[in-house]
RNA sequence: GGUCGAUUAGCUCAGUGGUAGAGCGCUUGCUUCACACGCAAGAUGUCACUGGUUCAAGUCCAGUAUCGACCACCA
């Protein structure tokens, strides 16, 4: 190892360790075995994604709880996979089509076009799958899924069917949201609501049994007017009661169209007149169907103007329309007057166009099992970490709208409904198609195709892609109609990982569908990962291009280095700014450690990482760090069983960092110079590799490639087995060791270093930090000082510390009172009265200030009678220790002068 | 409009009624034979504001301000 750079080079060791782990099926988990089972179900990403921080959050988080869950003697299943993301997947394969051939899909054709997508998807599908194992995700490959694999289409299929049979599937016209880029339907959550400036027109229709009185209509869409098929206004408003039942004149196509009343109406807003246009608005839409209205669709699909009575604006794009039907009404005199307005307007979540609302034929899921679902999550059966997310889920739940499942797209789940030939139109065209319906024998609704399929067309639509991911949990590691190893040892999953911003998408529909399909909640712990924003709080997008790349990151800093940095700044709780400092310190951090290890092996390349501590003779920083070691794995439990990833990394970090290398390391490097015993040394490098070993073993799920490779080069584990697969142990390093021995050696330590820590600041102070050569005199000091003086001018760089009690500092000679007695520092020609004064006077100023603290608090009767007695007992303890340390200070700040 | 968060050092953030913390950055000094991806020392705080509860509040409660997220939305 001593040959190795000075620096820890992760990229290889990551590498050659995770397909070792690969290798030996180290993340494959057995059904059979008779373990405590522990399962996490992957959030599959799209298949044509590429990895962003927030799949490196989340899967590092996932793979921490498995790797733990393995250490704690679990058999563990972490099932991946990836979701075929019906639009994001079709518009990529679209675009390239359109690049590189000139054509669309419908030029090619649907068969065709599903082949191009395959093509795609086993070209690109595999690209994120190998990111998450280049971050080292313990994922049970053999068991990966992917929503359109066969086996999971036929739940799908299934899952439709039986909804359909039990009347909770229906298909019907209605309001849907419409993107005009993607052409299909989109469900709410789809819909993403943006403040856009817009312009409130203001025109005039006249009434037709009184010309030139006019009605004033504000409106934001002047295109739909020719869709308008009344003017409606509030039954409470005065002004308009007169108009109601009279009849309006639409200026283009010219038509006479009613006035009526409507409570939707708000009479404050714009002119208190609203044109109801019910085929391209939803509040419209109802008026329309409480007033017995005529529906007027003047848009195709695309969103370009289908009106052929007004030439002039037929077939134009929906804005181009709207600016040219507004100069119509301006021509005509019929525009009063434009205002600028903010308003909200609904965008499609993937072609970031705003949203057309439009009538059609789709298909709607009445959501099932909604009172299990609420209940489970409101009773705790489910617990939501951070817990707040849980009244975001219960708001929704209790809101909850049918869901539009049909799209029409190609990509994706083929609707399971067959209509007879003979009746297709029919059908097609029906209201609406229910349970009912089935009985009439031209509806074949089935994961299975009519048996004579010659004389049945299969309805066109595919299936929203969450309409599969909602059955994730189980349909993942169950065929329809299959008994299944894995489900009875590993379902419901333990643990769910994601991000709020699906809770209604994903986690919330998975509740619904595991009490409705298999009768049980999917899994039990829900943990809300925090959403990545970029240092100014922005999210992290492509098109900001703020999104840094995390295989970049892995390249520079290793995939250890960005998972620990991640963990670290990734808060239980809100959003997280990702700042490259802190992946920066994560490297920094595993270098820290990978030096720790070759400064062992430059001392000795035997083993001592079995020895049996208790024979050995243990010094006060032996005891110390392994008290420390063993605290620590308490600790680790504490935040783990909280899920505080950022305290378990905080609590490692500091333990390796100031307890391990800055203290213990520093005090016990005399122990293995060439002049010291080899008791010492024996005794110094068994300490070190028992703390070392455990302490990988602890960081093993945060670091999981620099850990395995230490292990394995320090000789902590026998060849060919893995650290990923040791369990943790029971025994405390202590245990064996007296607790009077390891108390005293402990406060001896600790005294040590806060000497140590006060005589380098009494250093600097006079500007002597680099010099070795200052002694250190002790007036008085504890009995183990002798004992110990040698470590301290070690950790202090000084040339010795003596004990003297007849020592008679001379005027001005700088001093300290420290855990180990009356320090002084005596140093010829340094010698400064004045500065001694000031530095002692500033000293006796602070400490005064905390006697009178403590003195205030326990002079305070009411302190000492409510507080709890250990904080009492606390207080008096440092109140003797402060008036002790000021008589000294005051006595030495006398014999100055 | 409704709901839920957040506000602590220059920056990013921990903080669980009882002595205000970390990392980065900054200043100073160190090529100390593990590590400059390092070591040591130092400076930096009205814990957003106003009240309240308490012996004691950064922490609990109420209100205010600002920022943010989600839900619902008036054309």
């Amino acid at each position: 190892m001593s040959e190795l750079p000075k620096a820890y080079e992760p990229t290889e060791v990551e590498k050659s360790w995770y397909q070792a782990w690969l290798d030996a099926q180290c993340f494959e988990a057995d059904p059979s075995s008779e373990k405590t089972p522990y399962s996490i179900v992957a959030p599959p990403p799209n298949v044509t994604g590429i990895l962003h921080l927030g799949h490196v959050l989340n899967n590092t988080i996932q793979d921490i709880l498995a790797r733990r869950a393995r250490q704690k003697g679990c058999e563990v299943l972490w099932l991946p996979g990836t979701d075929h993301a019906g639009i994001a997947t079709q518009t990529k394969v679209e675009r390239q089509l359109r690049d590189e051939e000139g054509k669309t899909r419908r030029d090619v054709g649907r068969e065709a076009f599903l082949e191009k997508v395959w093509d795609w998807k086993e070209k690109h599908g595999g690209i994120i799958i190998n990111q998450l194992k280049r971050l080292g995700c313990s994922c049970d490959w053999s068991r990966e899924r992917f929503t359109m694999d066969a086996e999971y289409s036929e739940w799908v299929s299934k899952v439709f069917s039986d909804l359909f049979k039990e009347g909770l599937i229906y298909r019907g016209k209605r309001m849907v949201n419409w993107c005009p880029v993607s052409l299909t339907a989109l469900s709410d959550e789809e819909v993403i609501m943006k403040p856009q400036k817009s312009k409130l027109f203001y025109m005039k229709y006249e009434l037709v049994d009184e010309p030139g009185q006019f009605l004033e209509i504000a409106t934001t869409r002047p295109e739909t007017l020719m869709g308008d098929v009344a003017v409606a206004v509030s039954p409470k408003d005065e002004r308009y009661a007169k108009f109601i039942g009279k009849k309006v004149k639409r200026p283009f196509p010219a038509a006479e169209i009613p006035v009526v009343a409507d409570d939707h109406v708000d009479p404050e807003f714009g002119t208190g007149a609203l044109k109801i246009t019910p085929a391209h608005d939803k509040a419209d839409f109802e008026i329309g169907m409480r007033n017995d209205l005529e529906i007027i669709d003047v848009f195709h699909p695309d969103g370009t103007v289908n009106c052929p009575e007004v030439p002039d604006l037929d077939g134009l794009d929906r804005f181009v329309a709207r600016k040219k039907a507004a100069a119509k009404l301006e021509e005509m005199g019929l525009m009063i007057k434009v205002e600028e307005y903010d308003n909200n307007v609904g965008f499609s979540e993937r072609a970031d166009v705003p949203i057309e609302p439009r009538i059609s034929m789709q298909w709607f899921l009445k959501y099932p099992a909604v009172e299990e679902a609420k209940a489970a999550v409101a009773d705790g059966d489910i617990s939501y970490r951070p817990a707040h997310w849980s009244k975001t889920y219960a708001n929704w739940m209790n809101g909850i709208q049918d869901w539009c499942v049909s799209r029409q797209l190609w990509w994706g789940h083929r609707i399971p409904v067959w209509y007879r030939k003979e009746k297709e139109g029919e059908l097609q065209n029906a209201e609406s198609l229910t349970l009912a319906d089935l009985e009439t024998g031209d509806l074949h609704v089935s994961t299975e195709p009519p048996a004579d399929p010659e004389n049945w067309t299969q309805d066109g639509d595919v299936l929203d892609t969450w309409f599969s991911s909602w059955l994730w949990p189980f349909a993942t590691m169950q065929n329809v109609g299959e008994e299944s190893d894995l489900v009875k040892k590993f379902y419901p999953t333990n643990d769910l990982v994601t991000g709020p911003d699906i809770i209604f998408f994903w986690v919330a529909r998975m509740v619904m569908a595991g009490y409705c399909f298999k009768d049980e909640l999917p899994f039990k712990n829900v943990f809300f990962t925090a959403i990545i924003r970029d240092i100014q709080g922005r999210k992290m997008s492509k098109s900001l291009g703020n999104s840094p790349d995390p295989i970049d990151l892995m390249e520079k800093y290793g995939a250890d280095g960005l998972r620990f940095g991640l963990m670290r700044i990734a808060p239980v709780g809100s959003d997280v700014r990702f700042d490259e400092a802190q992946i920066e310190e994560g490297r920094n951090f595993a270098n820290k450690i990978y030096n720790a290890c070759r400064f062992r092996r430059m001392a000795g390349s035997e083993l001592f990482g079995e020895t049996d501590l208790s024979t050995l003779t243990l010094r006060p920083y032996h005891l110390e760090i392994l008290a420390g070691c063993d605290d620590l794995a308490v600790k680790l439990e504490e935040a783990y069983a909280d899920y505080r990833f950022n305290e378990v990394g905080a609590l490692l970090y500091d333990f390796l960092w100031a307890e391990f290398c800055d203290k213990f390391l520093e005090a016990v490097k005399g122990d293995l110079r060439d002049d010291a015993t080899e008791e010492a040394g024996r005794a110094t490098l068994s300490v070190f590799d028992a703390v070392m070993a455990r302490f990988l073993q602890c960081l093993h799920p945060f670091m999981p490639h620099l850990t395995e490779e230490l292990t394995a080069r320090m000789g902590y584990i026998s060849e060919g087995d893995f650290l990923m697969e040791k369990e943790l142990p029971t025994e405390t390093l202590l245990s064996g060791i007296s607790a009077d021995l390891v108390r005293a050696g402990r406060e001896q330590a600790t005294a040590v270093y806060e000497t140590a820590s006060r005589l380098r600041n009494l250093k600097a102070e006079y500007r002597l930090a680099a010099r070795k050569d200052v002694r250190f005199i002790a007036k008085s000091g504890p009995d183990w000082l002798e004992a110990e003086a040698a470590t301290l001018s070690l950790l202090v760089g000084a040339e010795g510390v003596t004990r003297d009690e007849s020592y008679l500092p001379e005027q001005g000679t700088p001093g300290a009172v420290t855990a180990a007695g009356e320090l002084f520092m005596p140093l010829d020609g340094l010698i400064d009265v004045a500065a001694e004064q000031v530095r002692l006077d500033k000293e006796i100023e602070k400490i005064g200030k905390e006697v009178s603290k403590c003195q205030n608090k326990l002079g305070n009767e009411r302190f000492v009678a409510n507080a709890k007695p250990e904080v009492v007992e606390v207080e008096r303890q440092r109140l003797e220790e402060w008036q002790t340390n000021l008589a000294q200070l005051e006595k030495m700040r006398a014999d100055l002068g």
